[in-house]
DNA sequence: ATGAAACGGAGTATAATCCTCCGTTTACTG
DNA sequence: CAGTAAACGGAGGATTATACTCCGTTTCAT
C-alpha cells in the first residue's frame, strides 16, 4: 500500500529491479526539481548510478519514466498529508504538516512535469489531491487559522515554491533545511497563528 | 547614473545597438531564472527578438554576458534598495520595500550565475550589496521588526527564493503578482511587524 | 545624402543526446 | 548449490541541438 505506484497485476519485480527503478525515479525528481525541466536520459541514469539502458528497460519512453514520477510523489504525498489531517491538534497545524511532507515528498515536481505529459492519465490522483487541499483549507479555516482571503490555491503554489531547489550549489541538507526554514516564517505569515 | 552597468569611456552606443543591448541582458536574466543555468546563445538571441550576431557583436564570449548580467542586476538592485533605507519609516518597511524590489529587478540571477564565472570580477559591487544586507537587517533590529535569530542571510535567501519562476507555464504578470503575495505572507512571518 | 556601424538569415563544425546490440552479472527456483 | 531466466552495463552509431561565422541588407548619425 506504501509502495508508491506499484501496478497490482504484473509479474513481480526482482529485487535489484525494483530497487534500481526506487533510483531511477529518485534520480528523475531530483533532476527536475533542480533544473526545473525535462532532464536527459544519460543524466537520470549517471545520477541513479545504473545503466542508460536499465532506464530504457524499465521505462520504454519519456513519457512512462514521467508518469510514474508523478504517480509516485503524489501518492506518497496524498499519504503523508492524510497523515496530517487525521492526526494534527488543529488545522492549522495540519497545514504546516503537510507542507512541510510535500518538501520531503518532492512534490513541486508535480506542477513542473504537468505540462510535459499529453494526456492525464490520473485523474483520480488530481481529484484526491484537490481534495486533500480543499479538506486542509476547510479545516484551518474552521479553526480561524487563515482568513477568507487564502485558499487551497495558496497551499498548493506554496509546495511549488519552497519544493525548488535555490540552484546555488547547496548540498541537499542545507538545501532542506533553508526550505523548512523559510516555510516555517511564510506559514507564520500564512497562518494567523495563536495570535 | 540610473543607466545600468555602462562602461563610462567607451565609444558611445547607437541608439539600435543600446536597445539591443538591453533586450539582450533581459531576455537572458529571463531565461536564467527561468531554466536555472547557462542558457543557449540562440534562446537568448531568439527571446530578445535578435539575431544571434547580434548577441555575439555586444558579447564575445558566454563569460562577458553573464558578467554584464550580474552588474546590471546588482547595480539596480542595490540603487532600490538604498532607495529603500533612505525612504522608509521603519527598518521593517525597508526590508519589506527592498525585497519587493529584488523580485522586480530579478536578483535571483545573481545567485544562479555567480557559480558559472571563474572570476569574481566585482568585489567592489558584492561588498556594496552584503553592506546594504547588513544595514537593512540593522535597521530592522533596531527597530525591533526581527529577533537576533534572522540575518542577513535570510534577506538574501529570500530573494532568491521569490525571484524564481515556478516554471509551471505561468505568463509573466501571474508569476510576479504571486511571487509579491507570497513574499508578503513571508515577510508577516519573518518580520514580527507591529505584533 | 553618404559613410560607417549595426543588423539578421543562412550555413558549417562541434558537441550533446537518444537509442540499441551483446557479452556479463545477479537474483530467484528446485 | 547448481541452472536458468531475468536484469544489468559499456560501447557505439544515428539523430538532434548548440556554437559560431560569412556576407548582403538595413539603420543610424552627420
Amino acid at each position: 500500500m506504501s509502495t508508491g505506484s506499484m501496478p497490482a497485476n504484473e509479474p513481480p519485480l526482482r529485487a535489484d529491479a525494483r530497487r534500481n527503478r526506487r533510483r531511477l525515479l529518485d534520480a528523475t525528481i531530483a533532476l527536475v526539481l533542480e533544473q526545473g525541466g525535462e532532464p536527459s536520459r544519460d543524466a537520470v541514469a549517471q545520477r541513479a548510478g545504473t545503466g542508460v539502458v536499465t532506464l530504457y528497460r524499465h521505462f520504454p519512453d519519456q513519457q512512462s519514466l514521467l508518469r510514474a514520477v508523478v504517480l509516485d510523489v503524489v501518492d506518497r504525498t496524498i499519504e503523508q498529508g492524510e497523515l496530517a489531517l487525521a492526526e494534527s491538534a488543529t488545522g492549522g497545524d495540519a497545514v504546516r504538516r503537510y507542507l512541510h511532507a510535500s518538501i520531503d515528498t518532492g512534490l513541486g515536481v508535480v506542477n513542473i512535469v504537468h505540462g510535459l505529459l499529453d494526456d492525464t492519465a490520473w485523474p483520480d490522483r488530481l481529484a484526491a489531491a484537490r481534495d486533500l487541499l480543499d479538506r486542509l483549507t476547510e479545516a484551518a479555516r474552521r479553526d480561524g487559522a487563515i482568513g477568507p482571503d487564502v485558499g487551497p490555491t495558496d497551499l498548493a503554489l506554496a509546495s511549488i515554491r519552497f519544493c525548488r531547489p535555490l540552484a546555488i550549489g547547496l548540498d541537499p541538507d542545507a538545501e532542506r533545511a533553508i526550505a523548512h526554514r523559510q516555510l516555517d516564517h511564510y506559514l507564520d505569515g500564512l497562518l494567523d497563528s495563536g495570535r
